[in-house]
DNA sequence: CATCAAACGCAACAATATATCATCGGTGCA
DNA sequence: TGCACCGATGATATATTGTTGCGTTTGATG
């Protein structure tokens, strides 16, 4: 199921957006949509799992019938993780459209081990408990990392 | 401060080990600790700042005299994750000692963007938080990683 | 149109991680 | 003793991921 009908199925965050309303979102904070950054995003939405650069580069190459050099690749995907459309999975090094850039908040990613699929949600309170542990330590929390690995429900009945 | 003296000026977290007895709790688990192995975990006790896989192979050089293969570092830091006495922070590509190696946890970091060094600190009441989430998705979670990226409270002065 | 900054293309490179096979050393056993 | 076995390590090559530098294009603006 590509990210863009995975809300259907979510029932943990009622707001979504779909690729649409996250360039007209860019549009509105005044930052330039290219062709080349709607295209990532939109293969970040139409993927059923999180993309490597390298996997976009290849995606992107079958789609607009010419190879995009790395370095565009990562330019355009730190563009879109600053915009607050897409995100880093750290323990994939891979990214994924992010289905609640309507709002700010910390993105939670729970990552199946077997099926390679990861499914974000969201967590204010787990939010809330770590920005507390880290104002008590005087840090200032710029990012969070939140990932679980492990097995979704569809891979365990399988095993 | 290298990570060995770091747990003096740690509120956080009471419980706490030191190189030895993670090296000991390693041998009554029936693990191996092997000269490497042990050297590794030296090494990341004694850093002052997560260690990559490369920055390890160079430092170990230096006391052994001669190069450890990529490899055997990298299979040498699975087996130590694994049993608990050090940790991968994903958002480094880099390891460090695990401070709470005594006890089942997840490890949390606090990872400075100026001065590069990460502090570990504990939080149940978030680990549980995550396991309801998990369970109520049906996801089996094997894995936790938790890391925030800012800045600590001495490098806040210093700007 | 002229100007300027941002975005992009391109080539090379650097850093991180893995695959594969050979070797070594201890353990159990004929 | 001789030998099969197994886990750990060594060694080489390669794969994957990410970056730097620099020149060119593009598009907004006046
Ligand atoms: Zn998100
Ligand atoms: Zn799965
Ligand atoms: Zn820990
Ligand atoms: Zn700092």
């Amino acid at each position: 199921m590509p990210r863009s009908e995975r809300h259907l199925a979510n029932t943990q965050s009622p707001a979504h957006c779909d690729v649409d309303e996250a360039i007209a979102a860019c549009r509105l904070r005044g930052a330039q949509m290219t062709p080349l950054r709607q295209a990532v995003l939109s293969a970040l939405w139409s993927a059923d799992r999180p993309l490597g650069a390298y996997d976009l580069r290849d995606r992107l190459a079958e789609e607009c019938g010419r190879q995009i050099a790395a370095p565009s690749i990562y330019r355009t995907l730190d563009f879109l993780c600053e915009q607050g459309v897409a995100a880093r999975i750290e323990s994939l090094n891979a990214y994924v459209a992010c289905v609640h850039s309507d709002h700010d908040h910390a993105c939670v990613f729970l990552v199946c081990e077997s099926c390679g699929d990861a499914v974000e949600i969201e967590n204010q309170q787990v939010e809330q408990l770590i920005n507390e542990d880290a104002k008590r330590l005087g840090f200032v929390v710029k990012h969070r990392v939140l990932e679980l690995s492990g097995f979704c429900a569809p891979c365990q009945e399988t095993s």
